[in-house]
DNA sequence: AATGAATGAGGATTCATTCAT
DNA sequence: TATGAATGAATCCTCATTCAT
């Protein structure tokens, strides 16, 4: 079975000054940024305050990241990196498979790091200005899609010729779910995510091989790979 | 059966200033608004580049707009207006009654305005900055929703016991499958938008009721109020 | 005797568009601007401001006023109107006559006024910007130690041969103990003001006659004039 | 004795930028300041013409201010500095110890002071606009009553039981006579300021003990402390 | 590698006043 | 006389970034 973090295979491949981090500081830049960003939106973040309440100099910040971009950039990757791990644990976790169980194990995963990582939320539902970070989390959403869809295709819940947007629709719209529930309610709203399974899942059934809906037992499964 | 502009009831009661309009230069305004939008985001939008474009004098902007927000406000509620028109129209003009139809109805209606307004889409999808704005399409949204909700179960598509909030999702979750088409092609990816169709359909007809999956025919529909 | 309105003989004498003002108009919009300074001082006074509140139109206030300036300008001339008949009623309800009865009198009378007048007092020690209202003020203060002293000279409460200057400068630190007793209580600390009395009559106790020190009972004056 | 230079405790703490100024430059920034202000008073001093006078770029003044109101607050804080210094000396410098002496040297300090930093009349006298300014000069003027006080009181010039308000009230009301002798004459009329002091020294001596009327000589001095 | 200092470019908004009608 | 509309000129201030040290 697939290794617990494959999802995201890019290693941190920046411009010269990013290179030599000194590890502590640029994790606390990240960290501030993180909490004002939560405080305030992307589109506030400025780079004095970012130096100034994590107590570096400004022009220091352009030691480690090129330019206030890339702060954020860095940021959402650190975070997805954690989604990541945590979409693949779940799934790998998984006791019964099917459709249904995938997608509810993948949501739960996602809404997990939402829920503790909301700098993440702001800047991906809300403060879609950054081009790079909009690029970054496309591609990541892609990604994901085509885990999933590989996952899924392998173990025999999608039938072998399922158009992959298949999948990648499916993220997309899970996303804005996730969107509409943090948004009504800081937290989740749980009655929507639990509708927004339902919406994902109804879809993807409609691709689904019969064992895909009816699920298939811990034991029974073919070997992958 | 309902008029075909009932989605949006707010008559413009913008503060004074924006009462007196010289209709020819706000048109201007807001066209100019628009292509500035489409062209560099919302973020990026200035009122000196407003006023010069529209060749208008900063000054004067404020005759018709308290401030540079209610100028993106403005506009969407231009946009917004058009696409309530053709939602109802589209839906209105439907002979066989489903889901299905209805479904599909409303999402070409909104594919149409998103096309020949991209500014719209720009700033829906992409600039979230605005709280304004984003107060307003939310709210559209769900006006959206409502609407098709009560039109779709008065015609009996939907079983009278349905949660509203599936409306609700239905929409957004559209509303996201747009986002992605017309990421992936600026006039919307016809392959994408069609799945989305098949994705909204199979979340609803969940709910839906055996009329609704089926369809009603012309001259057999009950006579709504 | 001297009758009860001599301090202020100018009529108004502006240029042409003040002439043949619509009264009741230009009462309220000086009441506005009144109201205006008292809350947010002179400085941040804008003849939006004062248009809209006293419900007309910016252009309008031009009828009736030259500039900005004027407006303030009236505002004082009105309010001081009211200043000299208190003082000069004040000073002739007198019984007995002494530098100390005529000084009290005086600022008692002045104090009265800038209670129910609070926009003259800020205009008058707080926003010293508007030259015009300078000008007219200074000269006020002028006429009004003009009249006390010709009214003490000729009463013999003063010796003949005081200089005039005399005069100004009680009133002017007259006019600065009221400043300080309104700054540090809106109605006016009373301990300040009586401080303040004893503090001119000290002064002009020096340049005055026995009688002036001694006081005059009624019947035994010098009849003026 | 008291040392030199005891009225104004206050070492500077201002914010951060502040704290590192470019010396040189900061002092142009004042002078020119100080100078824009004598010509068009404090209402009309604008960033832009301090930085252009200064040969400073608009935005290096927030270097080195936090805001317009910091620069002017800076250039009172300098100014009164200068005129503390004036009157501890002149006090301390004394002969003859009596109400008329000390009341005598300090506001020929005043004036001494008035008259080389014009610019600290105007802010001062006229253009009360400034909300930290009035609130730094009032506080000043109460210290120097306090300083004046403590000392008369000290000396024996006063009775013990004297109101500390009258001090007050003889420094604010002093100040006004400097305003007016300064209106009238850029370089302070002589006589008004002769006539000043009698005024003060008149006030003052209704609180005096005989020994503050007749004098104490050098020699004979309680030692305080 | 680190940073204090500097700054050009630009931001939104307000205001007193004018003028054609 | 009255006014809606228009506007030039100015306002303060912020920001990302650079560069000499």
């Amino acid at each position: 079975m697939t290794p617990a973090r494959p999802l995201n295979g890019s290693t941190s491949r920046r411009r010269l000054p990013t290179q030599h981090r000194s590890r502590e500081r640029v994790e606390r830049i990240l960290d501030v940024a993180a909490d004002l960003i939560t405080e305030h939106g992307v589109a506030d973040l400025s780079t004095r305050a970012i130096a100034t309440r994590a107590d570096v100099p400004v022009a220091s910040l352009y030691q480690y990241f090129a330019d206030k971009e890339e702060i954020v950039l860095a940021l959402v990757e650190r975070d997805i990196g954690e989604m990541d791990e945590q979409v693949a644990q779940a799934v790998t976790a998984l006791e019964t498979l099917s459709v249904r169980t995938v997608v509810e194990a993948t949501m739960r995963a996602f809404v997990a790091v939402y829920h503790h990582r909301p700098a993440f939320g702001v800047i991906w539902w809300h403060d879609r200005t950054n081009a790079a970070v909009m690029r970054f989390c496309r591609q990541h959403n892609k990604q994901v899609a085509k885990y999933l869809f590989e996952f899924a295709t392998n173990a025999g819940l999608l039938r072998p010729d399922t158009d992959p947007i298949v999948a990648e629709l499916g993220v997309e719209v899970g996303d804005r779910v996730f969107q509409v529930a943090f948004e009504q309610n800081l937290s989740g709203d749980k009655h929507v995510i639990d509708e927004g399974v339902e919406l994902v899942v109804a879809y993807l059934e409609r691709y689904a091989t019969p064992a895909g809906i009816a699920g298939i037992p811990p034991g029974s499964r073919r070997v992958e790979e």
